[in-house]
DNA sequence: TCCAAATCTAGAACGTGTTTCAATCATACC
DNA sequence: GGTATGATTGAAACACGTTCTAGATTTGGA
């Protein structure tokens, strides 16, 4: 479950990384994508300019390692409990539904984390792809309910992932400010409605 | 069909508005998103730089422009003739197959216009919205076939938006080299596919 | 034709992501 | 303890998007 990066180093490097991250996620949930300032993490997690630039390449490795921890957070948390609903579709709404819910508290942070995924390119590759694996692990979760033995088919992934695709467009639209909310979890519905028939 | 911006203005003003997009389209067909550069634009279009922010208030802004115009082409082309194919699936298949080998033979221009829409926010909205309307129109065509006369069903048009956001997906893996160009391909199979049974 | 207003130009200047560098500090090994 | 190696610091510098300004040019109406 932990990664290389997470614990390699020393007890003081490991220190820094993780005051590099909080300062990070602070700084994105009061101001979003743009008061996520290298100058300013470096500040507030004690650390100078060069140094927070030896532990992540770019702003946009930050941010998205920073997501991929949240990720980790939520989808450990999921992975502890049975999805409510009867069906595949109540059950993958239910998790969406409580998912954008939980994003909608903290647009800022949703807004600078979504915008950096979008963004990112072949070099935080690593790092997007664990971000996928823990979203499509959340929704077959969700779609086998609590028959925890079920092997998911190969049609189960290929719906996730469009679920995934379509989850992500919308993100889109709502952190640029294009929809609302509730647009999101409206073509969400849609797109399961016509997935899981 | 030609909507305001386009034809306001004097003369000089309209040359003036398609040498930027002209040099802009170029700049990043040779170069992509980051070889977009204010000042090379306003250079190669023989305009201060003063004057391209007046005609377009950000880099996204004219580049989302940019994307508008091909895409205008593109569909006005389109238009034009029927879509070979038996089935939706085959007709939707093809249109995409064709876009998605259009933008393969471009591949930096892609990578500009596609990380401009990614990026854009509340303010181009307009623009993105006629970017939109042309994919669902293109898609919408594709699913009737030569049935003109068919009103397209609300299940259709939610199909099409479900399609557009698996392509945009797919589209930013591969404009980010994440994925192949062929897994751009497959991955537009599955989803139309899984809505189009 | 002439004038006022709008537009255009050239260039400086600012903010923020990123790079670089010399000096200092910490760590591991002898 | 002493030292070599690497990590950290502080600060300067660069690149590019964006803003601003003062003067030249164009335009449209009286």
């Amino acid at each position: 479950m932990t990664s290389t990066t997470e614990t390699a180093g020393s007890n003081a490097q490991r220190e820094r990384r993780r005051r590099i991250l909080d300062a990070t996620i602070a700084l994105a949930d009061a101001g979003g994508f743009d008061a996520v300032q290298m100058r300013a993490v470096a500040d507030n997690a004690d650390v100078a300019l060069g140094t927070l630039y030896r532990y992540f390449p770019s702003k946009i490795h930050l941010l998205v390692t920073a997501l991929g921890r949240e990720f980790e957070r939520a989808e450990a948390q999921s992975r502890t409990r049975a999805v409510p609903g009867d069906t595949p579709h109540e059950r993958v709404m239910h998790v969406l539904g409580v998912t954008t819910t939980a994003l909608q508290k903290q647009p800022q942070l949703t807004e600078a984390l979504t915008r950096a995924f979008m963004f990112a390119d072949a070099s935080v590759a690593d790092e997007i792809h664990l971000v996928g694996m823990k979203l499509t692990a959340m929704i077959t979760h969700a779609i086998d309910g609590t028959d925890e033995a079920r092997e998911p088919t190969d049609e189960d992934m290929a719906i996730v992932r469009v679920i995934g695709d379509v989850w992500l467009s919308a993100l889109m639209g709502w952190v640029t400010g294009r929809t609302s909310a509730e647009d999101v979890t409206k073509s969400m519905d849609v797109a399961v409605r016509l997935l899981l028939r």
